[in-house]
DNA sequence: TCTGGGGTCCTTGTGCTA
DNA sequence: TCTGTAGCACAAGGACCC
């Protein structure tokens, strides 16, 4: 991990607008100005949620991770496609290209996002911002909102205030009126169980939160999580950019499109995702000392089970065993199966073996 | 009747050992 | 030797992110 502060910071971040849809759009002009959808393998009548929808979509109600069934019943005409991660990446590997142009100090955050430390830079926030628009527009035709702040957490609020093509500059003398006044639930970190926790203390924006006293936090959400609020409230950030770093898992996870009782078929399907699992594992030069396999019932129940070995595993016949021994101590009998997944952790770098010339 | 897939990090419970 | 406990590793689950 490589890690880079300063006293005085300007962080800038960065997303893409409806990436998936903006792509599938830039190949298929035709798209343009229709309800687009981009989820699962396409099918509105199958199981799979929304990765993206275009803005004309967002219409109807549309939004990421609605099930596309339910996406299907909000609008009928619209266009549904499969998610297409190969022709997604290639654009975003050129996005970064044009951001790297800019500042060696990047971090990849995911598919469409990434955070760049302009702290040493001469140039005001409008030029870079412009340098930027227009080589990610020459490199891909696309485009991007920005946010400008003193660390990371304001900056990926800021990027999200003008949507889409937008750029935003946050101060941090700026935070009373402009950061506590939005909902708890835009905070980095706040997901749907927080938000509720917090409701029910009476608590919906950032400036509520802010007047919480540390030991009320504490007390309530832990000592880590507790602090991190405390401070995100207040908008201070001391964290870094995280511009390498190591992988730490892969998996591979399925839900089957009827749920699924015959073991047979489940351990079958199992056998397919530690294939794969493995097929990452030796591509990236990685071996495990830890597998675990994970299991969702119809009921939405979910159960993992993990083994760990003293010695590396590397080969798909080891993994496979080790997952088909954490099989065994799951319920199975006289019950349903919605999802199985494959994971491989504990990792150590290898040497990559090199494909026979 | 619904609720994906690929990750990271944190908390909690438990069993072992000093 | 008995008992309590601190510290650790690991397993499982859960929250969150894109």
């Amino acid at each position: 991990m490589t890690l880079h502060a300063h006293p005085h910071r300007r962080i800038l971040h960065i997303d893409m607008d409806a990436f998936f849809a903006a792509v599938e759009e830039k190949r298929n002009p035709e798209l343009k100005g229709k309800p687009v959808v981009i989820g699962g393998r396409g099918d509105p009548t199958k199981r799979g949620v929304v990765s993206t929808a275009n803005y004309e979509a967002r219409k109807y109600g549309i939004y990421s991770s609605l099930p596309l069934r339910t996406a299907y019943k909000l609008c009928p005409r619209a266009i549904f496609l499969p998610v297409d991660y190969e022709a997604y990446a290639a654009v975003s590997r050129r996005f970064k290209t044009a951001l790297r142009d800019i500042s060696p100090i990047m971090e990849d955050v995911g598919i469409d996002e990434a955070y760049l430390d302009l702290s040493d830079k001469p140039e005001t926030n409008e030029e870079i911002c412009r340098k930027i628009k227009a080589g990610i527009d020459e490199k891909t035709g696309l485009t991007c909102s920005i946010g400008i702040a003193p660390n990371k957490l304001l900056a990926k609020i800021a990027s999200d205030m003008e949507k889409p093509d937008g750029i935003t500059i946050l101060t941090e003398d700026a935070i009373e009126e402009r950061l506590w006044p939005m909902p708890i639930r835009k905070l980095y970190g706040i997901g749907p169980k927080t938000e509720e926790h917090l409701k029910a203390m009476g608590i919906e924006t950032i400036g509520q939160l802010a007047a919480l006293p540390l030991e009320i936090l504490v007390q309530r959400f832990g000592p880590s999580y507790g602090h991190y609020l405390y401070e995100a409230a207040r908008g201070i950030d001391e964290s870094p950019l995280i511009t390498s770093w190591e992988p730490k898992s892969f998996s591979r996870e399925t839900t089957f499109q009827v749920d699924e009782k015959n073991w047979q078929a489940i351990a079958r399907t199992i056998a397919e995702l530690t294939r794969e699992v493995v097929s990452d594992l030796t591509a990236k030069g990685y071996a495990a000392r830890n597998v675990s396999l994970k299991i969702r019932y119809s009921d939405f129940r979910t159960v993992t089970r993990a083994c760990s070995t003293p010695e590396t595993v590397q080969k798909e016949e080891e993994i496979r065993r080790l997952a088909f021994s954490c099989l065994k101590r799951v319920e199975l009998t006289g019950r349903k199966v919605r999802l199985v997944g494959v994971r491989v952790g504990s990792l150590e770098k290898v040497a990559k073996i090199s494909p026979p010339v």
